[in-house]
DNA sequence: CAACAAAATGTAAGCGCTTACAACATAAAT
DNA sequence: ATTTATGTTGTAAGCGCTTACATTTTGTTG
């Protein structure tokens, strides 16, 4: 029993002593659970304004077993691709009168576990995580807590998600450059172990290519940042047979590319096509314009947001497909004549 | 006393039955706090192993008086100059063990009061805000919780902080323009109203300006994205007399500039100077590179992290200023031979 | 081996709230 | 006036943990 060095704050208690009523009186009035008369209502409310009462939150999920916290766990937080859904997911939550407590996991399904656990430990009342590969006993340890959960950025179609079709969307992506005469594909993978987005677009550009009878040329790992597209295309370009195209896991690593290729004396689109995903706030404004891919990262915050909400409320989770454009601008064109392939 | 529908998790009394000792010392164990013979401690280990003990951080904050997390309130996630300086943030306090709650003010001291009150009702040990501007009550709530505050991005001689001198940044900025010569010069302020940063360096702006007997040509009050710096520079491109000199309060506007100027057929810098602030990851790859000033975002992050966990230990919070950089590269150059001043 | 100090453990009282249940007041129906 | 339904309020039992304090065990020393 710990003391404040500061005075004590005013409980629950002072206030129905202060209103000359019983804390349970309080208590409903405070929470409009159950019916208050006119009269007290208004005597309770003086007396929280006169205590400066602010409710002990731990207290309150003891005894109610209901935190109002929504947990999320993402891979990064330097990443457009998860600040844009997360912003919106808070927002939604917050609407609800719930409060976000977010956790990182780096893409290390270890350190995701370790976080659900103490996310679970602090007893939120619902998780968002993204993708669909977990630590084996991240279900367990979620399951036992009897909480929703959400899977957002993917789509698994034995649990609640809400997310889009990155097979399809890679697929589409490579169509295009394919139908534009190319054959000499590179892909910027971006962080791909235990990335079930990432290694779905990897597949899907990859069946794409199949069918021209073609693998992937050159399948670079590195993390999500502009200079990690830098370094990459650097050493793509000094290879003896370079790629006449680059597919890359998001737009900071196609700005990369454009940026290495500039440096070389190698144009864009002419010389080599570049393509994005998920179409950054900059991704139109890149020189040349960046082809992309545009996934609606607000929607899937707030449908993965109102999804949990639901889910506390008791209706069954969903999985939600969201679609995806393929966006076609400048930096993807014609394969240049001279390339053998 | 709301019952959970799935079967009751675990307690502390059930691992102390099972291993077989009083619940003093499974909290002593598991806490580390006291001595706990050796072979207890195994017992207690495999208990909680054996029970997939998860504990409830609502009864332990209720009586230890310490939730172990930690709440920030920053004006927005969508911006990179937060978000890096948040992430870091949150790992150092993770480090710690304490888990991150966040909340957004969306620059709005109204907002921001409502969150704390929040963040306080759950019972945060300590709390990080941005700026030294805030609603009246603010400090009261946050004074009778008894938990440390500290404020980011500002210096503030009266309370903990860790900041720089936004006034002599912009200042340094602003001189560098004036020695190229340039005396119109306009600024694209960001979001001002209750923004202590962005008003100190309007002001250090316009104190460096007043040496040479001129004033700002134009304050544009936007928000901070690419979109606004566009905008408002095709406004400002299209005046009778327009400046041949930009500030932005960020890099994002910076970028917009960049933009709307090569839309318009404006050279930059030969015809057009812009000038952007935090030397974002992408600054110095833009076409010009971008003259910036860069403050070590991820520090502040680190600082104000560090700070609070000393302050939960007890030691007295201080003042840290970090210091700035002028970087300058290829966005700014003399102003236009022909330009009327 | 007694006497004492130190180490390890147990006992039990809360922490501030919610809520089942009981009790009371009031109004409507008989 | 009495009964009954309805609306309000109070009583008190926890929620699962920490921790002051009491107690027991172990180790040390003269």
């Amino acid at each position: 029993m710990a003391q404040d060095s500061k005075l004590k704050r005013a409980t629950l208690e002072d206030v129905a002593r202060h209103a000359g009523v019983s804390t349970a009186t309080v208590s409903r009035a405070l929470n409009k659970t159950g019916v208050v008369s006119g009269a007290r209502m208004r005597l309770i409310e003086e007396a929280c304004e006169a205590l400066d009462y602010v409710a002990n939150g731990a207290a309150r999920a003891l005894s109610s077993n209901r935190s109002m916290t929504i947990g999320a766990i993402v891979p990064s937080l330097q990443n457009e691709t998860f600040y844009r859904a997360l912003t919106v997911f808070q927002q939604t939550v917050h609407e609800a009168g719930y409060t976000l407590l977010v956790a990182n996991s780096e893409f290390d399904p270890d350190i995701e576990l370790r976080e659900v656990t103490t996310l679970l430990q602090h007893g939120i009342d619902a998780i968002m995580i993204v993708g669909s590969i977990h630590h084996e006993k991240m279900w367990a340890r979620i399951r036992d807590k009897g909480i929703p959960c959400v899977q957002a950025w993917t789509i698994d179609g034995s649990r609640p998600c809400v997310g889009f079709d990155h097979h399809q969307a890679a697929k589409a992506m490579a169509n295009h450059l394919l139908d534009l005469g190319h054959r000499r594909i590179a892909v910027l993978v971006g962080t791909p172990v235990t990335n079930d987005r990432a290694s779905a677009r990897v597949e899907g550009t990859r069946a794409a290519l199949r069918q021209y009878g073609v693998d992937i040329l050159g399948e670079m790992t590195r993390s999500f940042s502009l200079e990690d597209g830098r370094k990459a295309t650097e050493e793509l370009l000094s290879r003896p047979n370079p790629p006449t195209a680059i597919i890359c896991g998001n737009d900071a690593l196609a700005f990369g590319v454009q940026i290495a290729a500039k440096a070389k004396g190698v144009r864009i689109p002419q010389d080599l096509s570049v393509a994005g995903f998920n179409d950054f706030e900059y991704a139109a404004h890149l020189d040349p314009p960046l082809t992309t891919v545009r996934v609606n990262l607000e929607e899937i915050g707030r449908a993965s947001g109102k999804m949990l909400l639901d889910m506390i409320g008791g209706k069954p989770g969903s999985q939600t497909i969201l679609s995806y454009d393929l966006v076609l601008r400048k930096s993807t064109g014609p394969v240049p004549a001279g390339s053998k392939v």
